[in-house]
DNA sequence: GCGAGTGTATGGTTTTCATCGAACACTCGG
DNA sequence: CCGAGTGTTCGATGAAAACCATACACTCGC
């Protein structure tokens, strides 16, 4: 019986499982935007929760993580003391098709 | 000389002048969602403003509507006293492809 | 020119949400 | 076993946004 004392495994949500308007709000905030792009330009699992250049202190951050989460837009793993991350990319295109694509390639109005 | 007086037509933004964030956020509301859907189903210039079944009162329906003309979702025209509505959807589409779609045509996971 | 119908503007209340500081939990290297 | 590093949780604060009720502006039929 390995009853290893570990860290709460963070709750997932899956895509398929998240309503639009749960989606486009994670998706309507310029913090965690900032953290989907930076996370679409490294490969999975290589970017740790601290590792981001965002204006906001740990709490926030944290909180902002939970609510990716909770739109299906980021998977998370314990990884020794931290917590590192993927952009669940095939599985959110394939619920939401485009809209990952948009947030990303977009170029902001002249 | 007719300086006819004539109610303020109403600002419009468009499409191309939208960034990405505004846009989402113009959406992750559920009336606003509403209004665009129920706009989506109806010919051009045939619903007015206060034709819409939503929760609200006119004057918070009336902010809704002003927050999808800055965000480059609707046209709005006035006729006799009431303002009459059209989706911009072909210049919505053409600045942010597939998301009008995705809005319109999903499904709420079971 | 009234009065009904329709929409906007204003002022104020309530709710929601992002944020922070501080305290706590866990992992790992000395 | 301690201390540094990392992330979450809690409580509180401040700002943004949705909302309502009221008052105002415009159009039209009578």
């Amino acid at each position: 019986m390995t009853t290893g004392s570990h860290r709460a495994a963070p709750e997932h949500t899956h895509p398929d499982d998240v309503p639009v308007l749960t989606a486009l709000a994670a998706l309507a905030d310029p913090v965690r935007l900032t953290l989907v792009r930076e996370l679409a330009g490294s490969a999975a699992w290589t970017r740790s929760c601290g590792s981001f250049d965002v204006p906001v202190g740990k709490a926030a951050l944290s909180h902002h993580f939970a609510v990716l989460r909770g739109a299906g837009l980021v998977e998370q793993r314990d990884e020794g003391p931290r917590r590192v991350n993927r952009l669940r990319r095939p599985e959110f295109d394939a619920r939401f098709p485009g809209l990952l694509d948009l947030v990303l390639r977009d170029d902001e109005p002249s």
